[in-house]
DNA sequence: ACATCTCGTAAGCAATCGATTACGGTAAGT
DNA sequence: ACTTACCGTAATCGATTGCTTACGAGATGT
């Protein structure tokens, strides 16, 4: 699986993007993170493993708590990846456009 | 369910991802759709139904068939979204650069 | 009218997913 | 040393998902 796959399916369930966006905040421990959602504490541990997995948290150990804090490039790839999308999408319009305007004008 | 969070879920799935993209590169029906992919021609048409819903495209009928396009407001959105996330975890990496900065001196 | 091509939808099924509880292991405080 | 706090992982379960086949409806051509 690759890595773009990973990262959107990642960011595509709802708990699972409101532990990347509490963390937009600012670096945060798991129980911390756990206290503030809806969801038990194992829950939002493995929610954090996928997020690492697909490359958009990293995460480090500060004595017995671990501090979970979002990677820019895994966010600079998926902009990547939307950017390029758009491209192409905008070339395919034009082109279109212009074979209208032969077929009609 | 907001928009957001469908147009997220609707990318994240691979074969719907193959649609999408093929459709980035111009309009097509559902059949000259299926034709080019892994999958049987029903199966498109449902995730063709579920980018729909998304507001990732639009479909217009044209005799028997069924012409789907990228709806680019779908694709603008999402990358708004990408674009205010950015925004926000690049503000708490410059406060915390601060921090730290006053913490070692 | 009839056959053909287009497509959406229903039914059913295997697989994946997100959540919980239970457990074990490491770090810190007394 | 013992207790407490923090965390990851295994086991399990219900719900969701993506696919297929089967069917029916509308448009096109003879």
């Amino acid at each position: 699986m690759t890595d773009m796959q990973r990262a959107l399916s990642a960011l595509a369930d709802p708990t699972r993007r409101l532990v990347f966006e509490r963390l937009a905040s600012g670096p945060q421990a798991v129980g911390e993170l756990a206290r503030g959602l809806p969801v038990s504490r194992p829950a939002v541990s493995q929610h954090l493993a996928v997020l690492k997995a697909a490359g958009l948290v990293t995460d480090r150990a500060e004595g017995a708590r671990r501090i979970y804090r979002i990677d820019p490039a895994g966010l600079t790839a998926v902009r990547a990846w939307l950017d390029r999308f758009w491209d192409r999408t905008l070339e395919a319009f034009k082109a279109e456009a212009e074979a209208d305007g032969r077929e009609n004008g």
